[in-house]
DNA sequence: AATATATTTAAGTCTTTCGTTAAATAATGA
DNA sequence: TCATTATTTAACGAAAGACTTAAATATATT
């Protein structure tokens, strides 16, 4: 939980996610969508892993990295039952959602 | 989005959070809880309402803080869906929309 | 074997964050 | 008014985080 949510922390880790949850990519992928050098970006890729939000697998001389949806989605929904729960603020919630100009959905969503 | 993951980012602040959603409390209240000093609490409660999770009231010498819910389960979901593949489904089969796959734009920044 | 490519580790700097104590602000009540 | 309580602001040091470049490791190629 603390280092999901730290590893949530940081732009860069996050749009890392956001290229995953399209295609898995090597580390060298990864890397040349920012404008940060590659041990940066590797240090990034470690602290997704150890917050179980990406895995790594090496073919050949590449590494390559995939989401992990399931755990960030447990990890999400777990912490927003635990302070949102789930009883009480549903009408509030998708009213929010509506609001935000967002498409409301997900407020039974299965954990 | 930013300024909500930073916020989240601290077991201290995720915490203030769980106790907010039992119940509104005053800023002693909540830094009574702590070990931390109260100038550090205060701290905390400025990223929090910053980041727009909770807000504050003042009435008399007290200052009573509240949880925004809507905000923390949107902020939450809004993220989960942009990059859990899973959570997509869900959400065209229950707006009834045909839409074709996910949208690539769109990772990270909230319009 | 020698070289090139892909990635990570190491080491160092710079900035940010988290805590502290002391002082400021504001409401309450003797 | 003066003192007390609640909270925040200010200033500062210690710890952590995010980069960088240089070096190490591992695989592929010639």
């Amino acid at each position: 939980m603390q280092r999901v949510f730290e590893a949530l922390s940081s732009t860069v880790r996050r749009k890392i996610l956001a290229y995953l949850s399209h295609a898995e990519l090597t580390a060298g992928e990864i890397a040349g969508r920012f404008d940060i050098s590659k041990p940066a970006v590797s240090q990034h890729l470690s602290v997704l892993q150890n917050a179980g939000l990406v895995e790594s697998e090496k073919r050949g001389q590449f590494v390559h990295y995939r989401l992990v949806e399931a755990n960030l989605a447990n990890a999400l929904n777990g912490y927003l039952q635990e302070v949102c729960p789930v009883s009480r603020p549903l009408k509030r919630e998708s009213a929010g959602l509506k609001n935000q100009s967002r498409t409301a959905a997900q407020t039974d969503e299965a954990p």
